[in-house]
DNA sequence: CTTGCCTCTGACGCTAGCGTCAGGTTTTAG
DNA sequence: CTAAAACCTGACGCTAGCGTCAGAGGCAAG
């Protein structure tokens, strides 16, 4: 039989879990607003997050970064900290993984481009 | 000694270049308005474009999709259609070369990212 | 001539992820 | 105790690439 001893995890506060992700106060602010990220409160009213919280922000980030937008974030969140996952969110996944397979395509493809109008431009000053 | 024969090119409207590229004919004015795609106009007013002006507009949409402004690209034109480029403009030239590669490491970071998420949402329904 | 499609010039609307003030409370450092 | 720093809730602003409607003119076919 296991006994669970909850380890009193240390919470942090709104400026902190912002500076360690590497973005704004207000950022966070908005991905509450938005569903992404649920902070408790302390008897004051201030936002408390526990350490993770920075790695989710930053996870946030680079899903933005993809072209997700908060909306489709909060849909595939389940997949991601729960087991629970259907049909549909795995689908979904997948859709996403296209896409942004395909932008990186489409990025190659205008690298390669400009490349191109580069080795011009430098032999043909 | 060469005489050259003005092969009167066919100058078409703005509804083919749409088409031709596969973008809405507001975002073929939209481009004039950004000073990206200069028009010759009929008597009557109508915008009057050469063939080529379908090859720009997809060149455009690359660039759009590769995170360039319509300001950075009216800048970078001179390097593209004249044999005119200074110093400023080939470090820009560089400049947005170096940002797409980055974008395509981050897409493929999260990519990657995303991988990891439906190889366990697969082994683990 | 008129029907129907194409084009014109404004000009306002939209989205998404925040930035940025305003005005007030809370926590922390000295 | 007090001042600074951090936090709170609205709420408006911004950007960029168009979408979209309004109202009016142009152009080939039948």
């Amino acid at each position: 039989m296991t006994v669970t001893v909850a380890a009193a995890e240390r919470l942090i506060r709104i400026g902190e879990v912002a500076r360690g992700a590497g973005v704004s106060v207000r950022a966070v602010r908005y991905y509450e607003q938005q569903g992404l990220l649920i902070a408790e409160r302390s008897p004051s009213g201030q936002r408390l997050y526990r350490q993770d919280a920075i790695a989710l922000v930053r996870f946030f980030q680079q899903m933005f970064a993809a072209g997700l937008t908060s909306r489709r974030i909060t849909e595939l969140l389940p997949c991601w900290d729960a087991g629970h996952t259907d049909a549909g969110q795995r689908a979904m996944l997948r859709a996403e993984r296209e896409r942004i397979q395909a932008k990186i395509d489409d990025l190659q493809a205008a690298l390669d481009h400009l490349d191109k109008v580069i080795a011009i431009t430098d032999t043909h000053p």
